[in-house]
RNA sequence: GCCAGCGUAGCUCAGUGGUAGAGCAGCGGUUUCGUAAACCGCAGGUCAUGGGUUCGAAUCCCAUCGCUGGCUCCA
């Protein structure tokens, strides 16, 4: 598959075990999600709980022993700890509310009060699956007919020779590796936070289940702090401080997941977008411009077709009336030979296609039949080629830069060459995915693609880290992970490019301009790009939830799918690699980050309104004096307002800190007498007097210095 | 896409079957001020949209759209 659609920045990938571990030693850990791996915890994981985990986990357990009191057909799935909380999934006929949690917790507090101890047993397999079948795990007594269904489930997930153990407190017994607090008294203080539905074991295929969240600490004061976060948190995501500062809007008409980049907003792209092109200038980058949309064929070589379509919006059609009909009518055909040639492969096993087209003479009646299907498959295939176009919109800009480098013939003198756009993408994302402008349907990516030799190669990706750590210093992250994504043997061929060697070769290559950045990572296997290792930024929002912010892709893959090559010095013609590149993301997800991190409050240089002259009072020498600063501070391109107004200056000044603007030049008759503007910057309050040309001279110099 | 919750003025919210409200923002006046809010007034709403129940619906029911949380997806 070309173009792995976790390049694009807009994908968060899934969450790994290696991550957790790392994620859990994070200095922000109390808002670092918590991964469950995908795999089965073995029991010596399980032990490593923290105690935190134990108690919310026993919580989990005192949840199920609620619900069963007031529901007792309840059937109960699972009920792990994760970071801020814990769950448990159920299936009963009632459907939970958050009307019905008062009545749940009361009944918790009950169980807490009894302070009933978590009793381990260890049972027999045999033993485990009777008590499943009468009701009893999972239960508070047995329910003949209500068989504990997804507890056996669970069981034949523990492995031969693993113990099974039961957990009991009270009447409420439970299948599970614990471990457990002491006594149920030992949850100090908890609450139910909300109720979802979740897949059984996460498979889309298994019935959904409903799922009840809550959050547990030690005592009273923890769980008060916790939620108090919670809504510091709140204040800064970039949902809210978008609408209060007038960064972006969403509109019905326009269509969810199309953001509208309101003036403020759009000061904020137009600074990244200088900062980009200044960067990628220096770093010997060359810009490009490609349209939004590109013919159906193009992605068919790009391999987006089909595969890729669910995540495409809709194709736009241009075809005549009767050449529709003409080609509804051959596609219905070739989807029939289609079936019908799957169908024959299938009953004659895996092999049976390539027996036939290595075969010289078939005679079998269903070899004769395949070959004739595949002529004809071909015959229909530039048919419907003929007849109209498509054009889809792009969900990547890969093929179009691909197209740009094959558009001219190419020496190893032209490389490396680096083609970079802030390119449009359009993805359809489903609708329960998009969130602010961390999730969107349209997004510029800072996308650049470098075609270099394989000699080249290790430079140019160290020189594409390094520039997403200039870029992270000048923000100030020191909250993120990057994430080293590799192959797995195993799986050459299937998931992966088939090529071993390239792929350590590619592989040794990043691990070692990694290490020798002395770059913090961890390393993920089988997480890989279809066609190369690749380094994905992972960063956390204001809620705690996780995203790609950035990342950076080998592809020694696709350049051949698109017959690209170079004329080497010694006269051959090679394929070049491919470095897919991203270091802002998108100016969707990276601005929407970059207001949660500043919680608004942007350095000078981003600020949308950097300065506001303030004056004290509307005598015309003082409103002449604070029009001149303006003036000449707009003249030199920073974004100055003068407010002139007749409000009291107390007025004008908390207007002015509401609305984050950075810096304010308060000015009143002492100033203008001694040539002097008031500093006060925002959320530091008043600096001081200072010099006029002073005054301008540092706010300029703040600006070309894009100083934090 | 799935499950649940939510949708009242530009924003934050009150109103739970009987005449649509407040604060802030906006606009018009008055006020002339030294570091986070002077005073008075005005205007602003098909209560997301469509249908239903009812003498009467922002309020109850159904559908649609959107948002939020979670799940799934993210090749």
């Amino acid at each position: 598959m070309l173009c792995d659609a976790s390049f694009m920045p807009e994908s968060p990938r899934r969450a790994s075990a290696a991550v957790s571990v790392l994620a859990d030693t994070r200095a922000s850990a109390s808002f670092a999600p918590h991964f469950m791996s995908d795999e089965r915890k073995s029991l010596e994981q399980r032990n490593a709980m923290t105690d935190i985990e134990r108690l919310r986990h026993s919580a989990a357990h005192v949840l199920a022993t609620a619900i069963l009191r007031i529901w007792p057909d309840a059937q109960f799935a699972a009920g792990p700890p994760v970071e801020n909380g814990f769950y448990y999934d159920l299936d009963m006929a009632h459907r939970i509310t958050p009307e019905d949690f008062p009545r749940i917790e009361e009944e918790m507090k009950k169980e807490i009060k009894a302070n009933n101890v978590f009793e381990r047993t260890v049972v027999t397999r045999a033993e485990a699956i009777a008590m499943a079948e009468s009701g009893r795990l999972g239960g508070l007594s047995e329910r003949p007919g209500n068989v504990s269904k997804f507890k056996i489930g669970n069981l034949a997930d523990i492995p031969e020779g693993e113990e099974i153990s039961l957990f009991r407190n009270g009447d409420f017994l439970d299948l599970c590796a614990g471990p457990h607090v002491m006594r149920t008294g030992n949850i100090g203080a908890f609450r139910l936070t909300h109720v979802a539905s979740a897949y059984w074991k996460g498979d889309e295929k298994n019935p959904q289940l409903q799922r009840i969240y809550g959050t547990a600490f030690k005592n009273k004061t923890q769980l008060e702090e916790y939620f108090t976060m919670l809504e510091e948190a709140k204040k800064r995501d970039h949902r809210k401080l978008g609408k209060e500062m007038e960064l972006f809007t969403f509109d019905d008409d326009v269509g969810p997941g199309l953001p509208l980049w309101l003036p403020n907003g759009t000061v904020l792209i137009e600074e990244l977008e200088k900062l980009a092109k200044e960067t990628e200038f220096a770093a010997g980058y060359d810009r490009v411009r490609t349209p939004h949309l590109a013919r159906e064929n193009m992605y068919l070589t790009s391999g987006h077709l089909p595969y890729y379509a669910e995540s495409m919006f809709p194709p736009m059609e241009l075809i005549e009336q009767h050449d529709k009909e003409q080609k509804n009518k051959l596609e219905k055909e070739y989807s029939d030979v289609l079936q019908e040639l799957l169908s024959l492969q299938d009953q004659h096993g895996p092999d049976f296609s390539k027996s036939v087209l290595f075969d010289p003479a078939p005679e079998r009646p269903e070899a004769k039949r395949y070959l004739k299907l595949t002529e004809h498959e071909r015959e229909l295939e530039s048919a419907l080629l003929k007849l109209g176009d498509r054009y889809y919109l792009k969900a990547m800009n890969c093929p179009h830069h691909h197209k740009i480098f094959g558009a001219l013939p190419r020496s190893y003198r032209d490389l490396p060459l680096r083609l970079a756009e802030y390119g449009t993408c359009y993805r359809y994302e489903q609708s329960g995915e998009l969130m602010g402008l961390m999730r969107v349907r349209s997004m510029q990516m800072n996308d650049a693609h470098i075609y270099c030799t394989e000699a080249q190669f290790e430079d140019e990706f160290r020189a594409v880290n390094e520039m997403y750590l200039k870029y992270f210093r000048i923000f100030g992250f020191e909250k993120y992970q990057m994430r080293f994504s590799t192959h797995d043997p195993a799986k050459l061929g299937q998931k992966f490019v088939d090529e071993p060697a390239l792929w350590k070769k590619t592989e040794d290559m990043v691990r070692s301009v990694l290490i020798k950045s002395g770059i913090n990572y961890v390393e993920v296997a089988n997480e890989a790009a279809f066609y190369g290792p690749k380094i994905d930024v992972q960063v956390w929002s204001a809620i705690g939830k996780e995203f790609t912010i950035a990342t950076n892709q080998v592809d020694f893959a696709v350049p051949a799918r698109f017959g690209l090559n170079y004329r080497a010095s010694d006269n051959t013609q090679q394929t070049p690699l491919c470095i897919h590149r991203a270091p802002l993301g998108t100016h969707e997800r990276f601005i929407g980050f970059l207001i949660e991190h500043y919680a608004g409050n942007f350095p000078l240089w981003l600020a949308p309104e950097q300065v506001r002259v303030i004056t004290i009072g509307v005598e015309e020498p003082l409103v002449a004096y604070a029009r001149g600063i303006v003036e000449e501070l707009r003249a030199q391109g920073v974004r100055a307002v003068g407010d002139y107004g007749t409000d009291p200056m107390k007025a004008k000044i908390a207007d002015a800190e509401q609305r984050k603007v950075h810096t304010m030049l308060v000015i009143g008759g002492r100033d203008l007498e001694a040539g002097n503007v008031s500093l006060r910057l925002h959320g530091k309050g008043n600096i001081g007097a200072k010099p006029r040309n002073e005054a301008v001279a540092d706010i300029l110099t703040a600006i070309k210095e894009r100083r934090a």
